[in-house]
DNA sequence: CCCATCTCAGCATGACTGAGATTG
DNA sequence: CCAATCTCAGTCTTGCTGAGATGG
């Protein structure tokens, strides 16, 4: 027999991996909009989130908790302070480093920011029954948990 | 009331559009390191299986068909044959195009990348009951059809 | 003359590296 | 003198654009 007749005609569009990556884009373009309809990226989020979970942090350690390149922190931070999101002052107990602190401007625009990718969330998940999306979640959950449950590349060997 | 007494902290691993850009890497990376290892990488298969699919095509063509730049296929179309696994004869019909087809070899190269495809999905899988898997699959399938379901970047503007 | 194809060189984006300046 | 931080310039990667050559 020659082993292929004709499986991989049904097999192509369910390979996991693949849809995964569809979702994915899909996911990052519609949270991508939202947030440059309101001059942001991911990365604003992911910073002003975490100063608001974790409180205030030297950019070295925003950088190992958001999983952001500390060299990309930079003009992140830079654009939050612009926008009086955040203060970088100098650390009095260490004056190498700075310490960013969330503002109650930063607090308005976390929320403004996590409004709009909630509304991102429901567009994605709009083809779904609710059972279902939590359904999703819940396996992405279970994944995510026993792959490696930490940030994609950086610096960091070993 | 301050909005955001700390709901964001329970939120953040939760978000869908994180989940399944997690989930995706971490497809990515498994799939990529084992066709890696056989000196490959998605391209391939997706050209391989596409020309099983489908027969014979020119280079253009198989741009479409599978969404790989039309700049993209000149070195993939080089590998694989250099490797013997397409032909590229000059089309009697149309003398500006090349007819790319499957040979034997390249046959056999579909099957071991297949299998190696098949490999990586079980690993990325492995912590969800075969029952979860299907649904899984099942409920990104949905997602897929439901929201351009179609190749993600490429030249045409509509 | 216009259109499609194949190819290649070069650009744009996004992420990372390396090193200098500052301070402990 | 070594370590950590902040910053910036430059590099590397990947996918895409533009245009020349071939041919219908």
């Amino acid at each position: 027999m020659s082993t292929t007749p004709e499986p991989a005609l049904a097999r192509l569009r369910a390979i996991p991996s693949r849809l995964l990556a569809g979702a994915a884009l899909v996911a990052d373009r519609l949270v991508g909009e939202r947030l440059a309809a309101e001059g942001s990226h991911k990365w604003h989020f992911a910073v002003l989130l975490t100063l608001a979970e974790a409180g205030p942090a030297s950019q070295a350690e925003l950088s190992r908790r958001t999983g952001i390149h500390r060299s990309d922190m930079v003009a992140v931070l830079n654009e939050l302070a612009d926008t009086d999101c955040v203060r970088r002052d100098p650390d009095p107990a260490d004056r190498r480093r700075n310490v960013i602190t969330l503002t109650p401007a930063g607090g308005r625009r976390l929320e403004r920011l996590d409004a709009l990718i909630r509304e991102a969330q429901d567009e994605l998940l709009a083809p779904l029954a609710p059972g279902e999306r939590d359904e999703l979640t819940r396996l992405l959950t279970v994944l995510a948990a026993h792959h490696r449950p930490v940030h994609p590349r950086q610096d960091e060997e070993s």
